[in-house]
DNA sequence: ACATTTGTGGAACAATCGTTCCGGAATAGA
DNA sequence: TCTATTCCGGAACGATTGTTCCACAAATGT
């Protein structure tokens, strides 16, 4: 028996993932054979995912981490999420919607404009503090290793960066407005501003800092805004 | 005719280079025979492995980049670095020499506090809109992608961030004195608010950023340290 | 010419890389 | 029971990984 006839569905060129071939042709018709449901969580996995590329990188994370770490088998996480470099891309997604877009999202509703910057800034300064720091963050340790060589990566990371810093720039104009934040810059140049800072309090992470380090340098940060 | 007996040098367990060997073993007896000249400058070399690292970084060169890369054979690399990694710290420390320390050793003799400063944040900026600005800063890659990992890497890296904030310190103190600086918070608060606006800039290059991305940020962490 | 060291090209190594494929066990509705 | 699908364990793939080794060419003072 040859191997089409047996495994149809791996010879698919348009999509390698077994799962989507059967279930997507029978979209408008009715299904009419339900077989075993899936019993792990294509989220949770992901997550797991995400966790082992935030730490390790992209390259630094070999297929058999995967297999260890994600707790299917080889065969499972190739047929779900296709290869490796899809796999990380689902991943960053995971990340993107899962940690940044609520912060992007509360920026529209904010009301204490202070707060919210502050907030952000104690939130990264307590992930530098915790004990796995040396994980950083996943964007920005993706932007390092990938930014320049990947460009699938890279354009979800330039998205990222267009849309906090936009929602970070609505909260600065709202702040100034109020008299909170300082006028002797655009409230975009703030927005760059804080960014930028945060992007590198994701690099100092990195070293041997202790929290007095970090607490001088958010600190300035935010005096640096006041009006 | 044994391996041993033809190419001794191969089995000295304490250095594999086989450079070092037989020239320690005669430091301090007179050179009976002379023998055929070094051709290649290790310093250049190391200048060429320096820059694939920094470009690809660590577990994104291979070998055979390195081979390609340096102009040198593979058995005259390994005869002359080593293995890869301690290629790769030589490259990290040749980096350190030529980039950070003379910056460093400027500091002491300073005149112009606030140009130095303005000059470091400019040659960053400079380097931010350069072609390969992907390439980012080697000492920042490095910190991203091996200091929860690798312990020696981190150790050097972490004694650059000593001696740079150190550095800045001193200068900030100096403007400080002055009337050129803020008293507003302690120079060593200042001086960690560069170190890490600094790495921040060397992520945000990493992204599609323009100049007046650069201009902004820049513009407002001088800002910052203004009296 | 000789001894000695440097550098080369290429073969070869074991290990790991990412990936594919298979057979079969498990689970579900029909 | 039958059919369809999920998931697994594991073997196997060719390619590439980092590294070692060897024979030989090149250079240089004696």
């Amino acid at each position: 028996m040859s191997h089409s006839e047996h495994n149809f569905f791996y010879l698919n060129t348009e999509r390698t993932f077994r799962i989507s071939y059967f279930c997507e042709g029978l979209k408008s018709r009715r299904r009419v054979f339900m077989a075993r449901a899936k019993v792990f969580d294509e989220q949770f996995i992901l997550d797991k995912a995400m966790n082992l590329f935030w730490q390790k990188g992209y390259n630094g994370t070999s297929a058999q981490d995967l297999v260890d770490g994600l707790g299917i088998s080889r065969s499972s996480m190739y047929d779900t999420f296709g290869d490796k470099h899809s796999l990380f891309v689902m991943a960053l997604k995971q990340y993107q919607k899962e940690r940044i877009d609520p912060v992007i999202k509360q920026a529209a509703t904010v009301t204490d404009v202070e707060g919210y910057i502050r907030d952000i800034f104690e939130f990264v300064k307590g992930e530098a503090l915790q004990e796995d720091r040396g994980k950083g963050c996943f964007f920005v340790n993706s932007a390092v290793e990938l930014a320049p060589v990947d460009e699938e990566v890279a354009d979800i990371l330039n998205t990222i960066m267009y849309d906090f810093e936009n929602a970070i720039c609505s909260v600065i104009k709202k702040g100034q407005g109020l008299g909170i934040f300082t006028n002797q810059y655009a409230a975009r140049s703030l927005a760059r501003f804080i960014f930028n800072s945060l992007n590198g309090l994701r690099v100092t992470s990195k070293f041997d800092a202790n929290k007095k380090m970090f607490d001088d340098i958010v600190n300035v940060c935010l005096y640096a805004l006041k009006a």
